[in-house]
RNA sequence: GGGCGAUUAGCUCAGCUGGUUUAGAGCGUCUGCCUUACAAGCAGAGGGUCUGCGGUUCGAAUCCGUAAUCGCCCACCA
């Protein structure tokens, strides 16, 4: 062991150990008789890479289920991808339009076959990568949200929402990526602040010679869709247009005006163009007064033949050869800028149009009940719960989902149209026929009479069931394994996709299988760079993760991300925090090379300072275990991970080994060697579920380990809470000590000279053999009064000092001192002024007052001291 | 336009039901050290009128009001 490098090398650990994990099938799990412990991961998207937000979650996922191992649960992190229906299809066309194949020239089958081989030779990726993060996921367990048992078990919940009337078919105006061709829900679409025109156009009224009205947009090319105009009854400026009809500019189609409250009098004109076809409000409207509503788009956004001018023409560039136009016509009243919000794709980027379209849709408000209930009630624990208010806010106000979406890759809705109009749900073909002949009473209809709906569904309609459908609970709902795993302890996801899944989840879990999917959602934060701005491809700020792992080990990585990463606050990456991962990988390592490189005696006694120095550390360690396991409790990972930190960095090597050390060349009894390995053992499983890597390795290393073993199903000690008077007694000692390096490196004098220390007061000597050796002392005096020369200090009310020889720098002794008494009669000053207030010292509580009284004498003893100190040095 | 959250040391953050020495941590900074585990280290030190203003209280970083700044969510003013 001797022979180890100064430096832990990340690379010759990682992988091995993986290997043996996996060997091993360390991660695997099946129901047994202990408790479970499940989370099942946010699956990624099936061709994409590791960023920094899986990281970020994926540690956060792995630290709770090696943590829970460790307690002697019987722990399992389900892994698997998302097909991400949209996304993955852009890619797939996007790939064949570099090959020069069109998505239309393929059939449906040849196109699938295309993406399964994408799927195929991109998928998974992220897999491996997470696996080089440490993630112990039982793999044996993988799924895909379109593989065999997920696909089967949308269908079915498809069928069972169909025949509750909660899926129905129907017009509506929805969210159109004219990129994408296809429909989104609301969720997918993001509105972002743009700045853009007002544009003022005049409306001549039918009938009054050269009468207008103005009318504002930030729209003009929908003109062309126009079918009214709308203003507000109590308008007094527009009472006169009451029936009137006015003319469309350019277009010249005559539209009536019509009154409605809706329209505000303060924006713009106060005249309203309404185009039904669209805008979501103007729909609202045409529907109300029985407008025309023309559809003047194409799906990809160009003007279509209904339109009747322009045709052909992007949305975008009519805008500005219509606004050209209606200038040289002089029908522009004016231009304003003007900034609105303007609805993106979520995945395309694309300016969504709103469209009247055939969609599919589930009625949500009959759904929400117990999921609002759970999470009102901390059936379901949110962390942090700031979200709760977000949560039930979208709840309470939710819309019907569209669920259908007009791609090919994703599970295909399983609705069947009939040739003499009208459709069956069903969960296969041959059902499809069974109730198409029993719907029609046509028994002669064949399977080649249906047309299956071509759409597909959108993806979160396979993700909502993930908790349950990766045990199968959708197909089979009283398998074993759905019965112990389900419901899930916790899940680790961003809050960006609260509603997206986290609350379709909730709501799945109790219609589907009538309980909650998981007790405790634990929100992360968003990873952004040092000044704040979030990670993404585009802006470059992105670190690799896998470089990071390279650089700084994967265990650096953890921790570096886990010591800024507080529940739901965002967190600030900086390379530095990763350095300082690394940097405590080497301390533990070096540690450990410490430990190992000594020469154990069987004979020697054990040393009074050791004895000491295993009696306290055993407490702070006891008490640590119960502080992190606290911490762990309510997710405060992050400061948990610094407990542990502080404690095997500044107690355990800084005091602990220091104090216990032999010197050199001389052998360690047996009895301090042993404890001090006991302690190891434990550090290292307390740190075990944040560093995998490095612990294993070292684990392996502490004593014989069978084929097989591995520290990360050994199991954590429990500590307890608890004041031992030796905590006390050591923070004092610790003072004294640091007492005594001050004056050796203000004095300069070496730390192998030994010095005298002197006491003048009452001094506690139960630790002295510590102090001795660690400050490396000659003796402990007791005296009184002042002895010659020296540099002093002062713990509590007890004077030290060392003698020196020659020069000491009185005034600056006496600076030194006389600020400390300053300090010192400050606050005192403070506590005597509140226990001068009549109404502190019959008001607050006894225990209040007693603490204040306790203050009060101990500022004073301690300014006595002080104020010997001086006097001392002065005579 | 509504709602929510934040503002504490140079940076990132703790500080839970007001009282635990006139506020703590990590990192960074400064000083001294290549001390026989570790210079990616060791030892020590400095650093804040808790965003401003007002109020409640014997007592406020903590509770209330208000202003400013930042952030997030939701919403159909074209």
């Amino acid at each position: 062991m001797n022979e180890l490098a100064t430096k832990y090398n990340p690379s010759e650990v990682e992988g091995k150990w993986y290997s043996y994990w996996m060997e091993h099938r360390l991660f695997h799990s099946e129901p047994d008789d202990r408790d479970p412990y499940c989370i099942v991961i946010p699956p990624p998207n099936v061709t994409g890479v590791l960023h920094m937000g899986h990281m970020l979650n994926n540690t956060i996922q792995d630290i709770l289920i090696r943590r829970a191992r460790m307690e002697g649960k019987n722990a399992l992190w389900v892994p698997g991808t998302d097909h991400a229906a949209i996304s993955t299809e852009a890619k797939v066309v996007a790939k064949l339009a570099a090959d020069g194949i069109k998505k239309t020239d393929l059939s449906r089958e040849k196109f699938l076959e295309h993406a399964w081989d994408w799927t195929h030779k991109y998928g998974g990726i992220i897999l491996e990568q997470l696996k080089r993060l440490g993630a112990s996921c039982d793999w044996e367990r993988t799924a895909f949200t379109i593989d065999d048992i997920r696909s089967r078990s949308v269908i079915k919940v498809f069928n069972h929402l169909y025949d509750k009337g909660l899926i129905y078919r129907g017009v509506r105006m929805v969210n159109w990526d004219p990129k994408a061709l296809t429909a989104l829900s609301d969720e997918e679409v993001i509105y972002k602040e743009e700045h853009s025109k007002l544009y003022y156009l005049r409306y001549f009224v039918e009938g009054e010679d050269g009468r207008y009205i103005v009318v504002a947009t930030t729209r003009p090319e929908t003109i062309l869709g126009d079918t009214a105009v709308c203003v507000n009854p109590n308008d007094e400026r527009y009472g006169w247009l009451k029936g009137k009809r006015v003319i469309v500019p350019k277009v010249g189609r005559s539209v009536p005006v019509i009154m409605d409250e809706y329209v505000e009098m303060e924006f713009g004109t106060g005249c309203l163009k309404v185009t039904p076809a669209h805008d979501v409000n103007d729909y609202m409207l045409g529907d109300k007064y029985g407008l025309e509503s023309i559809d003047i788009f194409n799906d990809n956004g160009t003007v279509s033949e209904a339109g009747g001018m322009y045709v052909g023409m992007d949305r975008f560039d009519v805008r500005k050869k219509i606004m050209e136009d209606l200038a040289a016509e002089d029908l522009v009243e004016k231009i304003e800028d003007y900034v609105n919000k303007v609805g993106h794709s979520e995945r395309t980027d694309a300016v969504i149009e709103p469209k009247l379209s055939m969609q599919w849709f589930v009625k949500m408000n009959d759904l929400v009940g117990p999921a609002i209930e759970a999470v009102e009630i901390d059936a379901i624990k949110f962390v942090p719960a700031k979200f709760k208010n977000i949560y039930r806010h979208w709840m309470t106000n939710i819309k019907d989902w569209c669920i259908s979406r007009q791609l090919w890759w994703g599970h295909q809705i399983p609705a069947w149209f009939m040739p003499g109009g009208g459709f069956v749900v069903a969960e296969n073909e041959e059902e499809a026929l069974i109730k198409a002949i029993e719907k029609s009473g046509d028994s002669s209809l064949t399977l080649a009479d249906l047309r299956r709906d071509p759409d597909c569904l959108d993806t979160w309609f396979s993700s909502w069931l993930w908790p349950i459908s990766l045990f199968n609970g959708i197909l089979d709902p009283d398998n074993e394994e759905i019965k112990y795993y389900y419901p899930t302890a916790d899940l680790v996801t961003a809050p960006d996709i609260i509603f997206f899944w986290v609350a379709r989840m909730i709501i799945a879990g109790y219609e589907f299988r009538h309980e909650k999917p998981f007790g405790n959602v634990y929100f992360t934060g968003i990873v952004r760079d040092k000044i704040g701005r979030k990670m993404s491809k585009s802006l470059g700020n992105s670190p690799d993760p896998l470089d990071l792992i390279d650089k700084f080990g994967a265990d650096g990585v953890r921790m570096g991300l886990m010591l800024a990463a507080p529940a739901g606050n965002d967190i600030m990456y900086d390379d530095s925090l990763c350095e300082q991962g690394r940097n405590f990988c080497n301390k533990i390592w070096n540690a450990f090379r410490l430990v190992k490189g000594w020469e154990v005696s069987e004979t020697a006694a054990q040393p009074e300072a050791s004895r000491l120095g295993i009696e306290w550390f055993g407490n702070v360690l006891s008490n640590t275990l119960a502080e992190v396991a606290d911490l762990m409790g309510k997710f405060r990972i992050s400061e948990a991970l610094m407990a542990v930190y502080k404690l095997f960095w500044d107690e355990f090597s800084s005091w602990y080994l220091e104090v216990v050390k032999p010197a050199y060349g001389t052998p360690v009894d047996r009895a301090t060697y042993d404890s001090t390995l006991g302690y190891f053992d434990t550090l290292l499983r307390l740190l075990h579920p944040f560093m995998p890597f490095i612990t294993e390795e070292l684990w392996q290393h502490l004593s014989e380990r069978a084929e097989g073993e591995s520290i990360m199903t050994a199991i954590l000690p429990e500590g307890c809470r608890y004041d031992d008077p030796i905590i006390g007694r050591f923070d004092v000692l610790k003072e004294i000590i640091a007492g005594v390096r001050t004056v050796r490196l203000k004095k300069q004098i070496p730390n192998k000279n030994q010095v005298l220390l002197e006491v003048n007061g009452p001094h506690d000597d139960t630790l002295d053999a510590i102090l001795i050796k660690m400050g490396n002392l000659s003796a402990v005096d007791q005296i009184e009064g002042k002895n010659g020369a020296s540099a002093g200090f002062i713990v509590g009310a007890v004077e030290y000092s060392i003698p020196l020889e020659g020069n000491v720098n009185v005034e600056e002794e006496l600076r030194k001192l006389e600020a400390d008494l300053k300090y010192q009669q400050g606050f005192l000053a403070t506590v005597e002024k509140k226990l001068a207030n009549e109404r502190f010292v019959s008001g607050a509580p006894e225990k209040v007052v007693a603490l204040e009284r306790k203050k009060q004498s101990d500022a004073k003893e301690k300014i006595a001291a002080i104020e010997a100190a001086i006097k001392a040095i002065r005579s």
